[in-house]
DNA sequence: AGTACACCAGCTGAAAATCC
DNA sequence: GGATTTTCAGCTGGTGTACT
């Protein structure tokens, strides 16, 4: 795909889009192969572990119906974290290594049951479900849950940003076959069919515009205001760690006039931390602090911080992305590898580079009694 | 310091199949 | 023959993190 696609000079050019449809077809084989291994195998197919009563339901698509559920053991609900990801793994080698069959979780991912029917009580969904939940097994999750885990991790090996040719192979596909394009493309260059949706919207429609916006005290000032007014607040304190609704947040964006996720985001990583750290902080020793606190987890390369955690070490007024891009900073220039370098090596630098570079004072600011924000000259 | 953008997981309409 | 259950696909909000 990369050789043919990296220079497309005619994107109507048919070879190319035969180029497309025939590594599709190998793709739709090679599932199709393991989803014979999988039924030859479905007599072996038998729960023989306790499961819990969510993980019991026939649907893997649809979110678990809970309206007339009077269990009391619940499954976790926020973002599957590391560990029960790993977990997941680890059920997919047993799995496979007691079934005997390749290792190639993909297949099972990207498997789709088109032609046939679709009743759970065919074979193909039955070994289906059987496999997830088997990899469910230990887990406080529903089976809907770990499936989308499992397509997430295995449907889709290539993350990250679009490379040249997979915007090539885009173009192509779209304009010989459009109806399908995204099916095909998520197939064929292995990426989640989400960012394919939006990212052939974008080449389509062009990105929405955004305003510039230069952040002054008196801006900021009618920011909180209006944050206050609408969402009901009377005192600054409260809105610490607060979660607002969407519609107070759309409001914003029609009162001044800027996306209101940007909003959000100058409001969690910049206000929010100014307003609501309550000391002399200097912005070198705090580096240090995360560094040091990076030790504390098994943590191997940066990638694997998990920065909401890091922050816990924290007063409650940073945020965890605040954190971050302070730490990010110094370490991103030297050590390019982020995602293979030791992490210790990366902490040990970062702290050296810490004690080179100028030292700033986190500015804080007060809400003062005219209703005005200025900066903290406590500190 | 500010910006960009892909990932994750939840939700839902339409279609297909089954149940009663 | 209508209600129910399930898949696929489309969409979205919020989050995480990389880059300039």
């Amino acid at each position: 795909m990369e050789e043919q696609f990296s220079i497309v000079e005619d994107i109507t050019d048919p070879s190319l889009m035969e180029n497309i449809l025939s590594r599709l077809d190998e793709i739709q084989l090679e599932d199709e192969e393991f989803m014979q291994i999988l039924l030859s195998k479905q007599n072996e197919m038998v729960v023989t572990w306790d499961q819990p009563w969510y993980q019991m339901a026939n649907c893997l698509t649809r979110p678990l119906d809970q309206s007339n559920c009077k269990e009391t053991a619940m499954f976790r609900t926020d973002a599957i974290c590391s560990d029960e990801s790993k977990k997941i793994h680890k059920n997919w080698k047993k799995f496979q290594k007691n079934f005997d069959v390749p290792n190639k979780p993909i297949c099972l991912a990207r498997w789709k049951n088109k032609e046939k029917c679709r009743s759970p009580s065919t074979p193909e969904e039955f070994v289906r479900r059987f496999v997830i939940s088997f990899l469910a097994r230990g887990l406080e999750r529903n089976l809907y849950q770990v499936h989308k885990h499992f397509l997430n991790r295995y449907g889709s090996l290539n993350k990250g940003k679009y490379w040249k040719y997979e915007e090539n192979a885009m173009e192509v596909c779209l304009y010989h076959c459009p109806k399908n394009a995204v099916i095909y493309l998520s197939a064929v260059l292995s990426r989640e069919p989400r960012g394919i949706y939006k990212r052939l919207w974008q080449m389509f429609n062009g990105k929405p515009e955004r305003k510039k916006l230069k952040w002054t005290l008196q801006l900021a000032t009618k920011f909180l205001k209006l944050l206050m007014e609408h969402s009901g607040e009377t005192v600054v304190d409260n809105l610490k760690q607060k979660k607002f609704e969407k519609s107070v947040w759309l409001k914003l964006e029609g009162d001044i006039g800027q996306q209101y996720i940007y909003l959000q985001q100058f409001w969690q990583d910049e206000l929010h931390v100014q307003l609501f750290v309550k000391a002399d902080v200097k912005i070198n020793k705090l580096r240090r602090k995360v560094f040091k606190t990076l030790r504390l987890y098994p943590y191997k390369v940066w990638t694997d911080i998990r920065w909401k955690e890091v922050a816990k070490h924290f007063a409650d007024g940073f945020s965890h992305r605040f954190l971050y891009k302070i730490c990010y900073f110094l370490v991103f220039k030297s050590i390019n590898k982020l995602r293979t370098h030791p992490l210790e090596e990366v902490i040990i630098h970062g702290i050296e580079k810490s004690k080179l570079v100028p030292n700033k004072r986190l500015k804080t600011l007060v809400f003062n009694e005219n209703k005005e924000l200025e900066i903290n000259i406590a500190f």
